[in-house]
DNA sequence: AGCACGCCGACT
DNA sequence: GTCGGCGTGCTC
């Protein structure tokens, strides 16, 4: 009998095996395979009893690794959809499916098998012999140290075949783990009463699941309507019909009170998908999940692999949250592989969000999802006033300074919080101090010599620090094309921020959150989150991390420092990614009742249609305008693209590549290819980069194209030339 | 992805 | 002379 297993490496093909005659094992077992000089972990995909491959010597299978297969035929099946859909090969896709679960320890230990070193021990042999001897054991990495590693194999083999040593490889799967999930579905905390929006929402949710049959829901709710809590309901019941559940949420979600509130409620069955996991720990909660240990999964988008043995709810939370696409060699969209899962597991999916995504909406217009709305808010607060200030304006009345932060009108409502004894968030999506140093008396900016960005300044680190490449270079005062002292620091930043709030409120109690003030453990996260809670802080500022979720009864004013850090994207979802945003962070602002919100957004372009709909809450008056658009230009959700990059580190070889793509491209049908052209990140990590963007204009009929262009692209280009491509991108730089 | 093989610059 | 840099090509 022959297997055919896939392997982690970047291989569109499956391998083929001999499996060891006797040996029952089924497809989606791990099983350990020699590969080339080494061995590797992969997955038997399929049996046959003729080999699917004949070109060469077929090797036997090593080592069937567990009883059970790991990878049930629908988890299979979503691995190979990924692999088609995104035109990746499943090597890569199972890579990115089980990071870690596959490795082997790299540390192959050999021990020294015999009392002593026999007479038969050929003099070749004789000096690594005497060496194991001595040691006993030895890691293979400590040989390789000594013997060049052909050599070494050949000799090994020689010691092994006359029985004087023993090899012992590690794979994590064997190891006993720490993290055991006792086996109980007793709910722990009680669940609050529902609102009556929120319990009618509750029973078409339970009549769902009741039918345990494929169905997506879209539960549209404003920000604290309570949709967390529909979740927690409809996972109980999920529990209570013996099948499992999945929570998707966005990275920078999976905070230790997300955790702590699912935890109060579903302890015992929990597996939580968190960063920090070992991958022994990692590889431990699937064999959970499969066994049907764990019954409730959260994790980010990756935990969409988990091999659930009766998987009967997803929820993906934030279902807009462009953290949900994966981007990198597999690049695949989290929230999309949920349907694609739900479907094949026939499990009730519900996508939820105070911001749908237009393709979500699109789903319900076209009757693919039902809708669920919740349009009150749990505690019965009204939604926050929002107020845009022209910055701009003010600047041109002198009213503020060009490098101010904080205009008047928003100092003045801090004020004001603050008097009152409540709480002030300031959003700022940019962290450092500025995002440029520019010189006054030649206009230069300081650009990152690898990349074609200007350096961050970081005035705490006093460096400047490229995003893209994380290139640094010391905090200087001359410029480097001038010479003349007359640098200054241009442009919005979270440090920049603080400065200003703190020489105008310097005894105000606050605290600055984002990735630099964590990193450097400044600020922990958890606890600085806790505290504002408690009240304990007058003032959080920060980026994204204090957008998401958060619960703050004593918040009552959010500024929004600058609208447009995220509109002048090259991104046709700008728009979109702004008014969600925004929307979000407004959301945190007076969730208790009786304590009325007030949100105030300085922007540059006030009249942006994406901030007039945060100003009324207009989600209905956004979508439309903002589908239009879409339509009108020929963009998702009504016409689906594929970018396909290229780059070389040499500007003349991309130029020439750019130009014979041009002159060579064939016109296809059903697609519009738009460019080559330079990408908006023109240079990025000492590599060039040009993009071709295939828009499909008839449905059904993208990947027809790309089976064509891709293999053509493939044969023009030189090994200079690094290709990839994204099927549905997200990003555009 | 590893890991080999292979062909050119600076060193015991 | 050879040690080692990483470019190219294969792995059932
Ligand atoms: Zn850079
Ligand atoms: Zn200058």
């Amino acid at each position: 009998m022959f297997a055919q297993v896939a392997l982690p490496i970047p291989l569109r093909t499956l391998f083929t095996y001999l499996l060891p005659p006797d040996t029952s094992v089924a497809p989606g077992t791990l099983v350990l395979v020699p590969v080339g000089q080494s061995r590797q972990v992969g997955v038997l995909w399929s049996i046959s009893a003729q080999p699917a491959w004949n070109e060469g010597e077929i090797r036997p299978i090593l080592e069937i690794l567990e009883e059970r297969p790991l990878l049930n035929e629908e988890l299979r099946y979503l691995l190979e959809w990924i692999a088609n859909y995104y035109l990746c090969p499943i090597g890569s896709v199972l890579a990115a499916a089980m990071p870690g679960h596959l490795r082997l320890q790299k540390r192959r230990r050999i021990f020294w098998n015999h009392s002593s070193i026999p007479d038969t021990v050929p003099e070749t042999l004789l000096p690594l012999a005497q060496w194991l001897h001595k040691k006993q054991h030895l890691s293979e990495e400590t040989l390789t140290h000594k013997y060049p590693r052909p050599l070494l194999q050949q000799q090994l083999q020689q010691l092994l075949r006359l029985g004087l040593i023993r090899l012992e490889e590690k794979w994590h799967g064997r190891q006993e783990s720490d993290c055991i999930i006792p086996a109980s579905t007793t709910p722990c905390t009680t669940a609050p009463r529902l609102t009556a929006e929120q319990s009618c929402q509750a029973q078409l949710i339970e009549q769902a699941l009741q039918r345990q049959q494929f169905h997506t829901f879209l539960l549209h709710g404003i920000t604290g309507s309570g949709k967390t809590e529909l979740y927690l309901r409809a996972v109980e019941q999920v529990l209570l019909l013996g099948r499992q559940a999945l929570l998707l949420v966005p990275e920078i979600s999976l905070t230790p009170q997300l955790i702590q509130r699912y935890q109060d409620r579903f302890q015992a069955t929990l597996a939580v998908f968190h960063s920090r996991l070992s991958d022994a720990q990692r590889f431990n909660y699937w064999q959970q999940i499969r066994d049907g240990r764990a019954r409730v999964v959260i994790g980010a988008r990756s935990a969409i692999f988990a091999p659930f043995a009766d998987l009967g709810l997803i929820v993906v939370d934030e279902e807009h949250d462009p953290s949900y696409k994966q981007e990198g060699s597999v690049p695949y969209q989290g929230r999309d592989m949920a349907v694609v899962r739900a479907r094949q597991a026939k499990a009730l999916l519900i996508l939820g969000s105070a911001t749908p995504s237009l393709e979500s909406l699109t789903n319900v217009r076209q009757g693919r999802y039902s809708l669920l709305t919740l349009q009150q808010r749990a505690t019965g607060a009204l939604l926050p006033t929002v107020e845009i200030i022209p910055t701009a304006e003010l600047i041109r009345q002198q009213q503020m300074r060009f490098t101010d932060l904080l205009s008047p009108i928003l100092r003045q409502a801090i004020q004001e919080t603050l008097s009152a004894g409540q709480q002030v968030l300031l959003f700022l999506n940019r962290r450092g101090f500025a995002p440029s140093l520019l010189c006054r008396r030649c206009g230069h900016a300081i650009q990152c010599p690898h990349c074609s960005v200007t350096l961050t300044m970081h005035k705490e680190k006093k460096l400047l620090i490229c995003h893209y490449c994380d290139y640094r270079q010391h905090l200087r005062d001359v410029c480097p094309a001038c010479g003349q002292l007359s640098l200054f620091a241009f442009g919005p930043g979270t440090e920049r921020l603080q400065e200003e709030l703190s020489s105008f409120l310097p005894d105000a109690r606050s605290a600055r959150l984002d990735r630099d003030t964590v990193a450097s453990g400044q600020v922990d996260p958890e606890s600085t989150l806790n505290a504002f809670r408690d009240g304990k802080l007058d003032i959080l500022m920060g980026t994204q991390m204090i957008a998401k979720g958060h619960h703050f009864p004593g918040l009552t004013l959010v500024g929004v420092v600058q609208a447009e850090t995220t509109l002048c994207q090259p991104d046709f979802r700008a728009a979109e990614r702004t008014f969600q945003l925004l929307t979000q962070v407004a959301g945190r602002a007076g969730r208790e009742e009786g304590q009325p919100g007030r949100v105030l957004i300085q922007s540059y372009d006030p009249t942006h249609y994406a901030l007039q709909a945060v100003l009324t809450h207009d989600v209905t008056g956004f979508v439309n305008s903002e589908l239009l658009y879409r339509q009108e230009a020929g963009y998702p959700p009504f016409h689906r693209l594929a970018l396909l990059r290229f780059s070389s580190a040499q500007l003349q070889t991309g130029t020439d590549f750019a130009q014979t793509l041009k002159e060579q491209l064939p016109a296809l049908e059903h697609v519009q290819l738009l460019g080559p052209a330079p990408a908006p990140l023109f240079k990025l990590r000492n590599r060039y980069r040009w993009q071709l963007l295939v828009k499909e204009l008839k449905s059904g009929q993208l990947h027809r194209a790309l089976h064509r262009l891709l293999p053509l692209l493939h044969s023009l280009a030189n090994s200079r030339i690094r290709l990839d491509w994204d099927v549905d991108p997200y990003s555009f730089t």
